[in-house]
RNA sequence: GCCCCCAUCGUCCAGUGGCCUAGGACGCCAGCCUUUCAAGCUGGUAACACGGGUUCGAAUCCCGUUGGGGGUGCCA
């Protein structure tokens, strides 16, 4: 089997994106899918935008969403001598040179040019010092043949004289990205579709460099906003963290992104990520932007919560509860109806939680079913009175409801709701009769009599 | 402006010259079920951007147009 050596590589100067989540997860699968390796390669050199705290949090990300890497990891801020080594190679070979010009400087020049971008003014003024660029050829062609883009071409005339070396000394991505890919034997550069630029840089910068192999490339489509634009962090909900501290599940998140660009041959999007892996193929990831839905991701949230066993969901749901939530009778009692109805681990809580204190009435509700509604007071006063004595069991609380409607000519789709609104507050929830057994006889009916007081019927 | 990329239902995928009167999924709509809400079940809505070619035959190949996006940093 050829080898097959791919790489994830992020910048910590942030959370993880969902996008760098996608790029990471796809490097993951086409890795897995050959049984090849996935090496973790932090590009740190820009040591005024790196924060340490930001690499801690995506690792972890990355390892809750199960991407796993192969060997150590390596910090680009720790071989800065590599990189000095092969730019002074560069410069020594005349693929490089100095240049002292400020931004401002190159706009003053350049305004108006076709051409935008730098305009090799230092080329051949001898410099010693300053930033160093790579001289680009003037002519001819950089071209690659992208797995899920085909063939790509880029003239030398349209790149500018990139730089490769910072005033400060410090290397500059391109190179490092260079040397790296090198060094470390990555065979496949996967990664997302606006690097794609950058490609012809990276492959004369190690053409200068003598190395004549080449990575196979894949770039990624990229995901987008309702709007078609790129993810942005500004705007968009984009921290994976924040998916996962909301209660969404790694493996339905997981499973969502594998179908952001690649689908199935069979059709069958909601499955075991050791499928995904036997399935997944470089070569079948689409080309064009993926729109970041939601409410595809939360359907594929909901599968997976309901496809857990009770004592699954309960053990899971729990750091979202609370202590004594978690811990109760009531609680476990209730599970299996709350898992049936939520869409993330973070909904179950405020769905029982008027059986852990006393209930917040909704005034919206209260209007609707206890002012406009039909025999609300009727209704409270008999399921008072029918409540008083009757077995405290879910059935049971069933059937004389049901009966306390007959009496009134109501469905009991109709009875139940001012007992629904005067106990839990709300017009909607978990299943009443069980809420009102896990509550108790007492609370019941005293919740009953304070909303008939607040009728004026009391 | 210049460079690069993309183009099938609202959205995500399937489709790699005939099996397509274009399939699945999410969403949406309707019905069933039903103690609310969900879930579940059934049905429905809805697309090959446009124009030229190539071919007996094109969603599938080629060219152009239009539209969209990305890049254009001493960020990565």
């Amino acid at each position: 089997m050829a080898p097959f050596v791919a790489r994830f590589s992020p910048a910590p100067t942030g959370f993880l994106h969902v996008g760098s989540a996608r790029t990471a997860l796809f490097n993951w699968l086409a890795a897995r899918n050959v049984g090849g390796e996935l090496k973790l390669r932090v590009e740190d050199t820009n040591a005024a935008l790196y924060k340490p705290e930001y690499l801690d949090s995506i690792l972890g990300t990355l390892e809750w969403l199960g991407v796993g890497f192969d060997g150590d990891p390596v910090f680009q801020s720790q071989r800065a001598d590599m990189y000095r080594e092969a730019i002074d190679g560069l410069i020594a070979s005349g693929h490089a040179y100095h240049c002292d010009c400020t931004q401002e400087d190159v706009q003053a020049r350049t305004k108006g040019n076709q051409t935008p971008g730098y305009d090799g003014y230092c080329r051949d003024r001898g410099l010693t010092s300053g930033a160093v660029r790579f001289r680009v050829p003037d002519a001819g062609t950089t071209e690659f043949d992208d797995v899920v883009r085909g063939h790509v071409s880029f003239e030398h005339a349209a790149l500018t004289d990139f730089v490769i070396q910072r005033g400060d000394g410090s290397a500059t991505f391109f190179l490092p990205n260079a040397v790296d890919d090198v060094d470390m034997g990555v065979t496949h550069v996967i990664r997302g579709e606006d690097l794609i630029n950058v490609t012809p840089n990276v492959l004369l910068l190690r053409e200068a460099l003598g190395v004549t192999e080449r990575p196979v490339f894949a770039h990624l489509p990229l995901l987008v906003n309702d709007k078609r634009k790129k993810l942005s962090k500004r705007r968009d909900d984009v921290s994976v963290e924040s998916y996962r501290d909301r209660g969404y599940l790694p493996e339905a998140f997981a499973n969502y992104l594998a179908v952001l660009g690649w689908g199935p041959a069979d059709g069958v999007e909601i499955r075991p990520m050791r499928e995904i892996v036997e399935l997944f193929r470089l070569e079948d990831v689409v080309p064009s932007p993926a729109f970041f839905d939601v409410q595809k991701l939360d359907h594929f949230n909901g599968e997976y919560i309901r496809a857990m066993t009770a004592e699954e969901f309960t053990a899971r749901a729990a750091p979202w509860l609370g202590e004594e939530v978690a811990t109760s009778a009531a609680w476990q009692r209730m599970a299996p109806l709350v898992q049936e109805r939520v869409v993330t681990l973070a909904e179950a809580k405020p769905m029982v939680d008027f059986l852990f204190g006393e209930p917040v009435i909704d005034e919206a509700s209260w209007e609707k079913v206890m002012v406009k509604g039909p025999n609300a007071a009727e209704v409270l006063q008999r399921a008072r009175v029918a409540y008083l004595e009757c077995v405290w069991d879910a059935s049971t609380l069933h059937e004389v409801t049901l009966a306390v409607g007959e009496e009134l000519g109501m469905k009991l789709g109709k009875a139940q709701a001012p007992i629904r609104v005067a106990v839990t507050g709300r017009t909607v929830g978990p299943p009443l009769f069980e809420s009102l057994e896990v509550l108790g006889r007492e609370q019941t009916l005293a919740r009953i009599d304070r909303a008939l007081g607040r009728l004026g019927s009391g």
